[in-house]
DNA sequence: TCCGACCTTGACGCAACCCTGACGCGCCCG
DNA sequence: CGGGCGCGTCAGGGTTGCGTCAAGGTCGGA
């Protein structure tokens, strides 16, 4: 989940924003100065900051600076300045967008999404799922069993990925026939029969006694952690 | 040297920036509609694309989702509509900014030195990837074997820093055309063939039995460490 | 104008992969 | 008790994809 911070003295715009983030599944802190914005974001790591730049105790500016030295966290200033000067200072002194008040709500929400998009794949956003037997890297399309990567044709990984991406649930053979062969393919069981044991001979520590990659007689197969 | 591509079909308007930009030492190209926009990205490689939405041949959003199709460049979107549905659709079809026209030159290139900002460092974290028979420099552009640099052709530099940049993940025979060749270019495999034979060529202890430059049959090429 | 570096394109051999049919086994139901 | 059904296994043959080589073309610099 999306972790973030605003930061406002006027708690009637934290409030507002609060409540649409939160409904947005957003997990969101606030701080209403500066020296509590700088403490939050260290304490909580959050994935992106709403900063407004008026606050009392310290400049907005000043805020954006500290937070540089140490932290690359997305950075979107809020700001009842319109003047072309302010806007270039925060920009310069690391801030990512500028949005004046006041603010159209969908507006400021869609610029989050950017700012958040943009740092997630930095982070290294590889979708890992394990097991016991093996590990699965979803992003990198890598299997890794024993220390060693195992090698997979591309019609094993298709058919490994459909199963793993259901997270646990039963899969269909028919779905799974159209996921991986495509959507004119609703009978050929044979190839599931084949593949799934091509599979569990590389990846089941027993091949014959399989469980991770389970059948579900009838019914179609399903992967288990 | 910052590289930047300006897109507009007002005339004026790609001259002011040019003349801007130029003067603080940016390398410039231009397009004046979306086809073009396109065809100039893939050429030259821009480090940040500044959009005009209003194009005479396409849609400017359609712009940025082709162009998402294969790029991460920063777009920074230029446009005359104030209304946050323009807005909203513009920055989640992956534009990175949004500046309404009539606009302050100096509030511009504060935007665009932070979309460029952002965007550098971020992409792979380390700069210099070690491999133990070769070293990739991402920043200098340079590759360095048993302690001299090894020449690259301008391609063969491209299609290893796609694969580098990736990090490890396996990178889809189309998308690695598109990255070097550009977005028209989605069949060619042959072209892959011949330059990651080069490279290997080039970078591998044995060519014939790589290690870090790795086929994964039918489906892509990956590097590893 | 010539030369070299680079990119494109086609042809060819080989290995790997995908499809296919046959067979055996266990389970359920008649 | 026997037949049918679904699943797992195996091996062979057609096809695809990859690596390799070489020739032609383009562009810029000497």
């Amino acid at each position: 989940m999306t972790r973030v911070l605003v930061v406002d003295d006027d708690p009637a715009i934290v409030r507002a924003l609060v409540i649409n983030l939160r409904a947005r599944q957003y997990e969101v802190d606030s701080a209403e100065d500066g020296a509590g914005a700088l403490r939050e974001a260290a304490a909580r790591h959050p994935d992106v900051i709403v900063l407004d730049l008026g606050l009392p105790d310290m400049d907005g500016v000043d805020v954006i600076r500290r937070l540089r030295e140490w932290s690359r966290v997305p950075v979107l200033v809020l700001s009842a300045r319109h003047a072309s000067g302010e806007k270039v200072q925060a920009l310069d002194a690391g801030a990512d967008d500028y949005v004046t008040k006041p603010f159209g709500m969908d507006e400021l929400l869609a610029r989050l999404r950017a700012a958040v998009r943009r740092a997630e794949p930095a982070d290294g956003g590889d979708v890992v799922v394990e097991t016991e037997a093996f590990t699965v890297d979803l992003a990198a399309k890598k299997v890794h069993r024993d220390g060693r990567d195992v090698r997979l044709t591309p019609t094993e990984w298709h058919l490994l990925e459909a199963l793993v991406r259901a997270g646990g649930r039963l899969v269909g053979q028919r779905q799974l026939l159209r996921e991986v062969w495509g959507p004119s393919y609703g009978t050929e069981t044979n190839y599931l029969r084949v593949y799934m044991a091509q599979l569990r001979r590389k990846l089941e520590a027993d091949p014959s006694r399989p469980r991770h990659l389970i059948t579900e007689p009838g019914m179609g197969y399903r992967f288990e952690k």
